[in-house]
DNA sequence: CGGATTGTTGATTGGAGTCAAAACGTGTGG
DNA sequence: CCACACGTTTTGACTCCAATCAACAATCCG
């Protein structure tokens, strides 16, 4: 679906001087190519450059914009009365932040920038307008959607392990298979958010992680440096994954043989 | 934003005798009282009878069609390789069901009646173009993927919780909310799921529910029999529901004062 | 160079998973 | 109508994993 990763090309130059780009942009780098037309090279849209720690949205700010991630990495945030900080996911080049905002009139939760970051700012009254006579674009937010709760039932699914590690486990996996969607490598990644936020994203205590993450280098699973990591055995890791909640681990042989 | 529940009115006629509806009835269903037109008055869609136990939609079926739930419920599932059942989320009177087909042409995850229920089949290449001049659709399809989004997100909140009492005071909570947005009693209501259910919804032991039921019994928070949950001390639960993970429950007073 | 954040590791303990069994409900067919 | 089988729900006992508290190392930043 996915093809590879769109190289900033002709719109290079518009790109670092006005910081502007066009909805054929846009479709390349949500991962339509093909779709672009004369109408859509005619369609402009304002890029916004974050630094590291930078809020993208505030939660709870009106709803105006959504944002397409085409450089760096955000985390989905929401907090709760007492202060404490659920992280919904993560966002990566190709992703759209601020969906949860539709049909309503401010958003939910919060998008801050892991890294320095771009965006395309995509005003929604603008876009909704759009899309009424250019089915690509119309496409493209009904495909992001229909990711978007995708993901979430993952993320689910990943919270529902019933060990640390497993879920762990899930999360380097999940993070191996966007990579590799985008035509990265997906032996090697690096993880741009802390062990803290990893920790809020699975639902455990952040020194679980660091231990997960070690047991998994223990098991030859995974090499860790930093926040790099390698997949060093990734039939060991699947099958940790496949570990499940009720179900005993099928039937004969279950690692660690 | 909900309105009261809205009875059956003028179409009973036609609902009882064809099995069918108007778009106007599907914008009071959904909750969006007063965007009925002369034009919403002329579109039609069929409605689907399920008995309890009966498939809505098999996970990897194909995406032709959303569904309105006008009566009964049912709960969202996706299968893991294990054969492990995860329970992603519960659809009662006002929810639409299959959004996770958007943009794509296959459910990810399947649909199953929890009681005898009726829906409003929608063909979602209709709805599309219907969209299009019917602004109110549209509002109402952008206003059910993001309450469906804020769902989620209220999950994955629910999930993130360190003891299970918590997740289980959260869940009571929630289904209380919904109860009232729809105009019910928010003080006494009705499980329709099995504990297995909420367990899987819960990511605990389906043993696990049940003791933290018992547990909230003897705090004196709610009153349970069988299926039905009596609510009887709010502020003592939303006491409950607050404890999470980091934050010490607060600077000073604690609870349990 | 310090100060702060981030990451790792250790010791302890409570809580939840697991296995097991029994009470309860429900529906079916004799 | 009863008997029986099946699924659901509850409760108990035991084990073990993960949260917590704490200390320390490593890294990043100004």
């Amino acid at each position: 679906m996915h093809g590879n990763v769109t190289p900033l090309n002709m719109s290079e130059a518009r790109l670092a001087s006005s910081l502007q780009c066009t909805a054929s942009d846009v479709l390349r780098w949500a991962g339509m190519t093909g779709h672009a037309s004369a109408e859509t090279d005619a369609v402009r849209f304002s890029l916004r450059r974050l630094h590291a720690e930078h809020t993208l949205v505030h939660e709870g700010q009106m709803f105006e914009n959504l944002h397409l991630v085409i450089a760096g990495s955000f985390k989905d945030v929401q907090t709760d009365l007492e202060g404490y900080e659920q992280v919904l996911g993560f966002a990566i080049h190709g992703d759209i932040l601020g969906l949860d905002g539709l049909g309503r009139d401010r958003h939910a939760s919060g998008a801050v920038a892991l890294e320095d970051s771009t965006v395309v700012v995509m005003p929604f009254a603008e876009l909704k307008a759009l899309c009424h006579h250019l089915p690509a674009l119309e496409r493209m937010l009904h495909q992001a959607t229909g990711t978007e709760l995708l993901r979430r039932a993952d993320t689910q699914y990943l919270m529902s392990a019933p060990s640390s590690e497993v879920r762990v486990a899930r999360f380097v996996l999940q993070l191996a298979q966007r990579q590799r969607v985008l035509g990265h490598s997906d032996r090697r990644l690096r993880l741009f958010m802390t062990r803290r936020d990893i920790a809020s994203y699975l639902g455990v205590a952040h020194e679980t992680v660091s231990r997960a993450l070690t047991a998994l280098v223990q098991d030859g699973c995974i090499g860790v440096s930093h926040r790099d990591i390698e997949i060093l055995d990734e039939a060991a890791l699947h099958e940790l994954q496949r570990m499940t909640r009720g179900r005993p681990a099928r039937d004969g042989h279950v690692l660690a043989a």
